[in-house]
Order: structure tokens, then C-alpha cells, then sequence
DNA sequence: CTGTTAGCGCATTCAC
DNA sequence: GTGAATGCGCTAACAG
């Protein structure tokens, strides 16, 4: 099944189906519709490998720099799934195998990539940006809660995940709300904070200082801010981890103390990663795609990969979506 | 850079240098050392997407049961790496959507794969191991703890992993020793669990009854078991969890009855996946290469896939290695 | 043992 | 708008 085949069954020649499946833009009308009719009978796939063997394979670097994250098996998934599709090939670099990010960076750019996905907190970096950039490799910047608007990005809107999961536990009835905050140092952590304040605000709802708490996005930075909020004279109904992580530490934290979940303490997370639907009780916490945006950050870095120097199209921000996923771990309060 | 950069350079053929590159037997060690010279003096590195326009892409599947397994992201760098560097299209099935297994092989022979990787417990599956058989689809077993002589296998030898760490429990001082069993559908289960006994019984060591129970893998399973050892009256000293997620419910439960580790109850677990080094304390465990193993896999599947009807070769049986790795989870016991 | 010929499936180039 | 020729980097199949 290849081009040829299409082009014999639609009456036409193999470049005009050629022309078709990469979307150019002077074919009548009637060709087109002939040849997409074609493509469709036959089933016709194109070959990536064959495609890749003219236009060279887009190479796409991949940083990373949490090996531990919970996320990375489903980012992985979703960005070798459309690397395959597309034809492109990965480089996948961990920043901690390393002394610095920036030799990371370095790395991939010797190896001749043409574009780098860049997830928090390196997305934020200005120094690794302006590395890229003398290099001429574009950047794509995944998950960052500000994405600048210079850069392609694709994200997820921190702001309103962090709102939705506030008026869920506001609308099981808890006034009490304390937020465990994430690592100071990812964007993301300050609009989630930002998020559940606005929404508690709204609500007429106060935040007592003592309710938030500084946090790290680990485990371990999970239990120390537990400990504190469980242990204060008027302890809160229901606690707000930043991700899923310190959301499992307060979990913890919670059995030991004797606090029964979600009865007596509501809790909720943030990312849906494997260890929400692994512990007990279950967390509920907020959704992101992370498969599809990964994808998607692969397609779009492929994409600038290709077109060498063409700096000054428009940037694309892509904005996924998410959903609230409610399990075990949350319940209208005691009283 | 080409072959023909090279052949040139050696003076020779491009055919000679494509035998020296695919290891092909016969060629004079004198023509051979010539292309080896030149193709390290130009720094020469083949092209796979070229190399796959002819000799076709093999295409491998691979199956996988548990969606957040943690070792998922592991496998899957390994995996796609190892795809990438030899040229062949992975194609990942996961059983979960499809009614029964069997169904999601189904689907992998449709898509033409020439070979199937078989993570536990599918590898241990007769059924699925017939339905491959007769389409001529050859099975790569991974992780199975009774590999199949029939079979080709990546694997770890589950019985030493287990052996290693009731060795280390015992050399820290403890005599109570207790297991939480995995899945009894694993066949890695078992043989863990062998491994743990003949190993107390080879240090005179005595395994009461009530220091053996049942557990599933599973965080949940974990929680179960654990209340019911720490519940006992003569509590064990140490708790072998035959992986790390029930590890990490062990974990759990202790600190939830007060119970401090590692100095009044050491932990050990199995894996080494994420959340060994997520909680705190750290757990104490015995790691695999999963990436290492996945890629050898990878490529033991993709040669398999080649050729077609090569039934008779012999199947290679690889063992990976195992490390015991010591963190904060393990001490010498109270008294 | 080694070289020659002939493509793999597609996209670039330049005709028409 | 469309098509014919040409070659990407590599390797099967054949000749020597």
C-alpha cells in the first residue's frame, strides 16, 4: 500500500497524492476530494519512515529532571506514541545525569536536535532559553504555569484546576481549608496558590496565615507540613496538597495520628498521578492529559524542528484540559 | 556522512562496509580493519530510518497490564531507546482497554507486529502464548520468575533478590522476620517467597506461620497485612514486603501506630520503583534495570521479528542483575 | 570474499 | 495545477 497505489486507484499521479497528504495548498478541488476518496477505500497509510528518509528526521530533545516524577511514565507514553506517528526521533536527556542543566542542554544541541521540550523547572530558566536560542534550537515549554508568550508552550491553566478543586471542597461544606503549597521555585506553585485564595475569597471564606503552608512537592515535604497543620489547637477540615505527593505524606501522616479519612479530614491532591489511585483511600485531585500534551508538545517541537529559521511565525500556546476527579479521599465534613 | 563517505575513505565498496557494519561473516580481516579504521577516523554512525526503508521496519508490541505500575516509566524509557537506536516501531497495547488479553494480542497481530514483548502476567499465560504461536508471532517473556525454556526471556533471578535481602536483615541482627507475599497469580510471588525461606532456613532461622501473609501487590494489600502483623503479640522486628508499593503501606501503618522506623521496625522491600525513594523513610530495596531490561528485550524482540521462520534457533535466556540498595528503612532491630 | 545493479516509499526540483 | 525525473542512505540479490 503506497503512494503509487493511491494514485493508480484515484486516476491521478503519485506527487498529487504526495501533495494531498502534506496539505498543499494549490490542488483543485476535485483532486483532492478524489484522492482523499482513494485514501480512505484503500486504508492507505503513509510511511513515516520513508517520509523521514527525504525531509531528514526532525530530532526533538527532551529534557527532564525528576527521574522519580510520577508523571513521567505517561508523558513518555504520549511522547513516544507521536514520535512514532510522526516520524521524529527522541532524544531524551535527565538533567540530573549532569552538573549542571546547562551542559544538559548543551548535550542535546551538539547532537544536532532541532527543537527541546522543556518541562518545569526548566521552562522557567532564562539562562537554558537564551542558551537555545544562540543555538538556534526552539524551545517548547511543557506544564509551566507562565508560559511566556515568546515561547511555545503547552500547559494546563494551574490558575483554575486550583479553583475547581477549592469550590469542590467548598461545596461539600468545609469552610476550614488549609493549602499545602508546592516548591517556590515552579511557577506552578504560585498560581495554584493563587487559584484556591481567589476562589476562597469568593466565597467569603478567610485564609488564616496559619493555614498555608510552605511545601516542596516531595513526600517528605508533605509530612513536615501535616505535622504542622494537624497539629494546630483548630485544626482544618480539609487540606489541599499542591500535588499528589504531599497530599499521599498527609494521608500518612493523618493514620498515624489516628484522623480518619475522609470523615474526620478531607484531602485532596493535585496532578492525578499513579500513587492517587494507589494508596487508600484514594485521592481525589485534578486531571491533566498528561499523555495528549506531551503528544502535542512533540508535534509542535517536531513542527519548529523542521522549518529551520523561520523565527517569526506566531508562537502557539496550547492550553489542555482538565477534570476533577473525585474519589475516596474527600467527604463533607464531621460536624 | 554516508556509507559511501566511508567506503570511499577505505577504498573499498559500499557493500563491503554494509557488511562490516551488519557483522556479515565473511569478509577478510584485512578489508574489515580498514573499515572499521575509517569509519571510526570519520566518525561515521549509520542511518536507521535509511537502513529501515529496506529492510523494513520491524515492528515490535508490547504488552502491558498495569497502567501505573511504577516501573512503567522505566520500562518504557528502555524500551523506546532501544527502538529508536535499532530502527524498529514499538507498538504499546495496553491490556486494560480491551475485555481480555487476549483481545489486545488480537490487535497487536492484526497491526502485523513481527514479535510481542510479555510483561508478567501475560508471560505466564498459556492461552496468549498460543494465540502468538499460531500466528507466527514470536513472545518475548519479561520479568517472568519461571521463564519457559520454549520462550525467550529477560528476567531477574527472583529467588537471589529475595535471598540478598533476608541476608541483609539477617546480618543487621533480626531473627523475627516477617513476609508480605505478592500476587499468588506472579509467579514471581513464589519464587520470592522461596527465596526468602531458604534463606531463614539456611541461617536456622524459624518462619512462623503468622510471619508469612498474603498480600497482592497493591498499596491496599499492603495496608492489610501490615495491621495484621503489627497487630500480632509477638511482633516481628523486620517486615520483607515482597515489593515496594506494599512496603510503602507498611510504612504507613507503622507510623499510624506509633511505631518508628527503622529503629523499632525495619522495612525492606522490592523493585526499587519511585515510591522507594518518594516516602521517608526510604526504603530498603533490592533494584532491577528495568530500562536496561526492557531495551534487551527490545532488541531480542526485534530480531526475532526479522526473520520470519527461524523457529528452530535457540531461545536466549538473559538475567539481568540485581543490586541491594540500602536506605533508611532497615537497622539493626531494638534490643 | 567483493562489487554491481536495482530499488524501498516518499518528496524535491523543474518541467509542462 | 499537475506530472516526470531524480535521489535520500541503505541493503537484497545477484554476479563475479
Amino acid at each position: 500500500m503506497t503512494l503509487h497505489d493511491v494514485a493508480r486507484h484515484a486516476g491521478v499521479s503519485s506527487m498529487t497524492v504526495s501533495r494531498v497528504i502534506n496539505d498543499y495548498a494549490f490542488i483543485s478541488e476535485a483532486a483532492r476530494a478524489k484522492v482523499l476518496k482513494s485514501i480512505e477505500e484503500l486504508g492507505y497509510r503513509p510511511n513515516a519512515v520513508a517520509r523521514a528518509t527525504r525531509t531528514g528526521v526532525a530530532q526533538v530533545g527532551v529534557l527532564y529532571s525528576n527521574p522519580n516524577s510520577s508523571n513521567l511514565s505517561a508523558f513518555l507514553m504520549g511522547a513516544f506514541r507521536k514520535a512514532g506517528e510522526i516520524g521524529c526521533q527522541l532524544l531524551i536527556e535527565p538533567t540530573a545525569a549532569h552538573p549542571t542543566p546547562a551542559r544538559a542542554v548543551a548535550k542535546l544541541i551538539e547532537a544536532g536536535v532541532g527543537a527541546v521540550v522543556l518541562p518545569p523547572p526548566l521552562c522557567d530558566n532564562a539562562k537554558i532559553l537564551k542558551l537555545l536560542a544562540a543555538a538556534g534550537v526552539a524551545p517548547v515549554s511543557f506544564a509551566t504555569a507562565r508560559p511566556s508568550p515568546d515561547v511555545t508552550s503547552v500547559a494546563i491553566d494551574d490558575f483554575e484546576g486550583a479553583a475547581m478543586m477549592t469550590r469542590h471542597l467548598i461545596a461539600l461544606g468545609h469552610v476550614d481549608i488549609a493549602l499545602v503549597r508546592g516548591d517556590p521555585s515552579h511557577s506552578t506553585s504560585t498560581r495554584r496558590e493563587e487559584g484556591f485564595r481567589a476562589t476562597m475569597a469568593q466565597a467569603g471564606l478567610a485564609v488564616p496565615d496559619a493555614y498555608v503552608v510552605e511545601g516542596a512537592f516531595t513526600y517528605r515535604s508533605g509530612l513536615t507540613a501535616a505535622s504542622q497543620l494537624l497539629g494546630l489547637r483548630r485544626r482544618p477540615s480539609a487540606i489541599f496538597a499542591s500535588n499528589d505527593d504531599m497530599a499521599a505524606a498527609v494521608s500518612a501522616v493523618a493514620h498515624g495520628m489516628g484522623i480518619a479519612v475522609p470523615t474526620e479530614l478531607s484531602i485532596a491532591g493535585f496532578d492525578d498521578t499513579p500513587v492517587a489511585s494507589t494508596i487508600w483511600p484514594q485521592l481525589t485531585t485534578i486531571h491533566q492529559p498528561i499523555a495528549d500534551m506531551a503528544a502535542t508538545a512533540v508535534e509542535l517541537a517536531a513542527g519548529l524542528a523542521r522549518r529551520d529559521a523561520d523565527d517569526d511565525q506566531p508562537r502557539r500556546h496550547v492550553l489542555a484540559e482538565l477534570t476533577l476527579v473525585v474519589r475516596q479521599s474527600t467527604a463533607p465534613p464531621a460536624s
